[in-house]
DNA sequence: TGTCATAACTAACACTTGTTAGTTTATAGA
DNA sequence: TCTATAAACTAACAAGTGTTAGTTATGACA
């Protein structure tokens, strides 16, 4: 039986070269290098770069899609419900550091997959956007532009990866809260 | 003379198409034929494809260096301070919304010019920092970790771009009020 | 009309790309 | 010890890369 833990280290490096050069521009010479063995031998353990890309994206976007799901299935205010989906962010980019930068920024190269990929994005956002509906409407959150309120807190969620790695020290239960707080609640003093 | 304008027309197509794939998947060729000709031909324009990346990048780059000196150097509160980031940053995405995709996730592929790039970058994250941190001493902004503050806010506010298009209704002015009380006063309902 | 610059073209270059074929080495179980 | 398998290797391919050289067509102006 083939080693998945070999494997598994191939699509980790991989990650986390897409993370600095973007995944067009690594080249498996590039991760062979990384690896420390020769481009060819990755074949051994891996049909192709393509598979690399929707192993880290097709994943992750699952785990996002499964977490709102399970968000909006409960039982919570709308604005808790904002909050867990700030800490389903931080608890996935943790785990996934490296990956959410191919997840962000080179999805559009996924060939058989971009297709499921956009469906997984497209039930994410429509997902957020109606807790921010109902909140609005229940008269919890401020009658603000829902689609503006959305944008600003899923693109400061989704560059996370850029920054947490630098921010090691704080957990990621404090970091949540943080957020949370700044987003919800403003920055300003009254 | 060389038409400065047919120069401008490929910079600018150089740039939508960096948006949709990222420089490094984008061919000479296929640039060429976005301009309706041969990929030799763009070289009696250009004289190599960083070019047009150093070119796209260092100019929005500088653009926002010197509005953030501005900003730093008027005598506006520090609140009001960040609601003209927004403003900036709202007025620049709308002059050069396809560039900042390079700015944001192709900056790394600068050769000559990447120190430029990020001595440029650094000044502007400090400058940032600095007028939360001086809000926060004068008990203009809640007491709460500037990183984080700074992070949010610059995150959201990169990433425009993506954005700005699909909402191409709302003037600029409209949006940076928008976004401003949404960062800054919050989005709950006390 | 002849001259010259602009801006397009064709053809080709040297190099890099992802991937395949075929081979060798090491290791674990019979 | 023999055998099977995993996992590395070398060598090479066909296609694609950025770029250069040399040529041609167009139009403005003396």
């Amino acid at each position: 039986m083939k080693s998945e833990t070999r494997k598994n280290d191939i699509i980790k490096t991989a990650a986390k070269l897409f993370k600095s050069k973007g995944y067009s521009a690594v080249t498996m010479r590039d991760l062979a290098t990384a690896m420390d063995m020769k481009a060819a031998s990755l074949y051994n353990h891996i049909s192709s770069k393509q598979e690399l890309l929707k192993t880290i994206v097709v994943f992750i976007a699952e785990e996002f899609t499964n977490g709102m799901r399970q968000i909006q299935a409960s039982e919570k205010s709308n604005i808790a419900k904002l909050k867990a989906i700030v800490a389903l962010h931080v608890e996935i980019t943790a785990k996934h550091t490296n990956g959410m930068a191919a997840l962000n920024n080179d999805w559009m190269h996924l060939e058989d997959q971009l297709e499921h990929y956009l469906q997984l994005r497209t039930e994410y956002e429509t997902s957020f956007l109606d807790i921010i509906e109902h909140g609005i409407a229940s008269e919890e959150i401020k009658p603000s532009n829902p689609e503006i309120i959305m944008f600003s807190m899923l693109t400061t969620l989704r560059s996370l990866y850029l920054w947490m790695p630098k921010k090691g020290r704080l957990n990621s239960q404090e970091l949540s809260q943080n957020l949370s707080d700044i987003m919800i609640d403003g920055i300003i003093k009254s």
